[in-house]
DNA sequence: CCTCACGTTGACGTCAAGGGCAAGTCGACT
DNA sequence: AGTCGACTTGCCCTTGACGTCAACGTGAGG
């Protein structure tokens, strides 16, 4: 099993050893602690603390991963969770519709910059006003 | 146009005054100055607005979005920004994917706790595990 | 002219996610 | 026994993205 100081893991998992301090003091990490106190981790550690890194990176808190990570640790919710659940859930997907859009703007200005010939130019317009149209729509209050 | 002040722009784009002048102050959002200093926002920069707030909210930093806006606002890109533009790009695409990852991790969850029956609890294990084994995998240092 | 909501700049406050330093402890090696 | 790097807690510092408050200007209506 390789348990692992807090070095280690900080080393394996690419964050600083205060980051991982700060996890815990937030009770997102967990450690087991030898007799004279230092923190000991097992394996699994390193993939949690990455988990961690993309779920901060997208810009979750660190008391919503607070709430949800001890779900996906035990692989079941409590079912008055389960709409707190549906809701994290939702936001992630709107994030991702939003990076998506914001992905393709640079997309189109890349092609546009590299290959600037008319049709393109074209098409790549047609779209972003389809794009602006959808947004509208998508934005009348009810 | 019905050009707007600063207010209706807020309001249209919700976000506060404070962070529109925010954004002005890193150079992310543009205004025209009424001649006593007021400033005068046409209809896109709703749009805008919100495409900056979609960049915020993907956890981009302001000077990488004062970096590349510009080039999202000409439609086009000097070619020695090509290299960065692809950067972020490739950034975008990784938190894209990170945030799937994180979304299909809560998915399982909220399957597993609806539906608690063993060929889906047999179903999401193997596919948590297959996720785990291709990060592995996508790990190995070159 | 007065009012009153809306606008301005400037300065300071806040909150999250750590960084960095200090003062002491642990533990492996010589 | 000494030493040296890795570890501990505690504390304050920094950065980014605003919030908030002060003190003042603007402009349309009664």
């Amino acid at each position: 099993m390789h348990d692992m100081r807090i070095g280690e893991l900080a080393e394996r998992a690419r964050v600083s050893t205060r980051a991982l301090r700060y996890y815990e003091e937030q009770g997102i990490l967990h450690s087991e602690r030898t007799p004279s106190g230092q923190r000991v981790y097992g394996e699994s550690a390193v993939e949690r603390v990455r988990l961690i890194q993309h779920l901060f990176s997208a810009g979750l808190a660190s008391r919503t991963i607070a709430v949800i990570l001890p779900c996906v640790d035990t692989g079941h919710a409590p079912p008055e969770m389960l709409s707190s659940l549906h809701t994290e859930r939702d936001r992630i997907t709107n994030v991702i519709a939003d990076l998506e859009q914001a992905r393709q703007r640079l997309d189109d200005v890349i092609e546009l910059t590299e290959h600037p010939d008319a049709e393109h130019c074209d098409r790549v317009r047609d779209a972003a006003e389809r794009t602006n149209a959808i947004l509208e729509l998508a934005d009348q209050p009810g």
